[in-house]
RNA sequence: GGUGUCAUAGCUCAGUUGGUAGAGCAAAGGACUGAAAAUCCUUGUGUCCCCGGUUCGAUUCCUGGUGACACCA
């Protein structure tokens, strides 16, 4: 039985350096599960594996999209999988790793199959919430979709926006493509997470985002500001930069900026991995526990 | 050594004409289905420096102590 071990925690927890002993030890290649890796010229600020690293083990699903490429956790889903149906052919093993929470459910349970939404559509309606506000395009969803609107998060503009671009574009309520039924996968799914004491995580969260302006964040960020609008430099570290490039903030506030909101974005990680009962944790100094406890999820005859 | 000012949340401070207190930052908790490093929600009990005194009641007023800072010697 092919088995996929998927490698997870919040960010700066050390998944990078662990991913690729492991994928050393197992003899496979590392399936990227980062939404920010995905892009090519986002290297520093999304702390990318470096040439080196990519050398030592075969990576997928880094650096393979343009700034101003769209792209969605459904598109990844159906892209893993169809990678790793490849990739099995060859090895008995995968490792898929990263902290991007949702493309990880995509890719274990799957995700349901709602439309993508078109341009024309999608303008349309941010011309709206421009024009109507929010309050009223809740009140459509409302009509449109009680059921939807009944749990909705009501002052979540893209949320309420989203749904009501399904309704109009699809002619069917947006409640009627949320099965959040499970998919099945033909492979075994092993999930590992990476944790530390939070005043440990914190600490390596501060030092990464100094080491990352003093790789020349700042100047990665300036030769990106033309695509600033574009949604995959809606990520922390750019934000902040470009701030800078405004002359709107200090180089020295964007930088505890972004510490702060790094180390909130772990938090978020977190929150969402500890609904994952299957999840087995582990320290990252724990190497020769955690692939000792792969060797034997794998192959339990074997020890 | 003398005089003065200050001591309140993890930090910087506000405040209580005496009825045990609140901002910013930091932090904590949560939601999440085709933009997810996104988007959105919630959360402030702390020996009010310490020992006494006055008072029905002191973080607030008073004596003393301790510490910090400033000025004068």
């Amino acid at each position: 039985m092919k088995t996929l071990v998927v490698l997870l925690g919040p960010t700066a927890v050390g998944k990078t350096e662990l991913a690729i002993a492991l994928a050393e030890h197992l003899g496979c290649p590392i399936i990227n599960a980062d939404s920010r890796q995905l892009y090519k010229d986002l290297k520093i600020g999304t702390a990318a594996p470096t040439e080196q690293q990519l050398k030592r083990v075969q990576h997928f699903f880094v650096g393979i999209l343009a700034t101003n490429d769209y792209y969605s956790a459904a598109r990844y889903e159906t892209e893993v999988l169809g990678l790793t149906e490849k990739l099995f052919c060859e090895h008995d093993t995968l490792l898929l790793t990263g902290g991007s929470m949702l493309y990880i459910d995509a890719v274990c349970k799957g995700i349901d199959g709602i439309p993508t939404i078109h341009e024309e559509t999608r303008s349309l309606m941010r011309q709206r919430l421009n024009d109507e506000g929010l309050e009223k395009l809740a009140q459509e969803l409302k009509l449109l979709d009680p059921e939807y609107y009944a749990t909705v998060d009501l002052k979540n503009t893209k949320r309420i926006v989203h749904a009501l671009e399904v309704c109009y574009q699809t002619g069917r309520t947006f409640t009627s493509f949320r099965t959040a039924t499970r998919k099945q996968r033909p492979f075994n799914i092993l999930k590992i997470g990476l944790n530390r004491p939070r005043a440990e995580l914190f600490e390596r969260i501060n030092k990464r985002v100094d080491q990352m302006l003093d790789e020349g964040l700042l100047e990665e960020a300036r030769a990106l500001l033309p695509y600033r609008s574009e949604n995959a430099l809606n990520t922390v570290g750019y934000k902040e930069m470009f701030q800078v490039l405004d002359n709107a903030w200090t180089l020295d506030f964007a930088r505890e900026r972004m510490k702060k909101n790094t180390r909130v974005y772990a938090k978020k990680q977190l929150t969402w991995f500890a609904h994952d009962k299957e999840i087995r944790w582990f320290h990252p100094d724990e190497q020769d526990k955690i692939t000792s406890y792969v060797d034997h999820a794998i192959n339990p005859s074997n020890i």
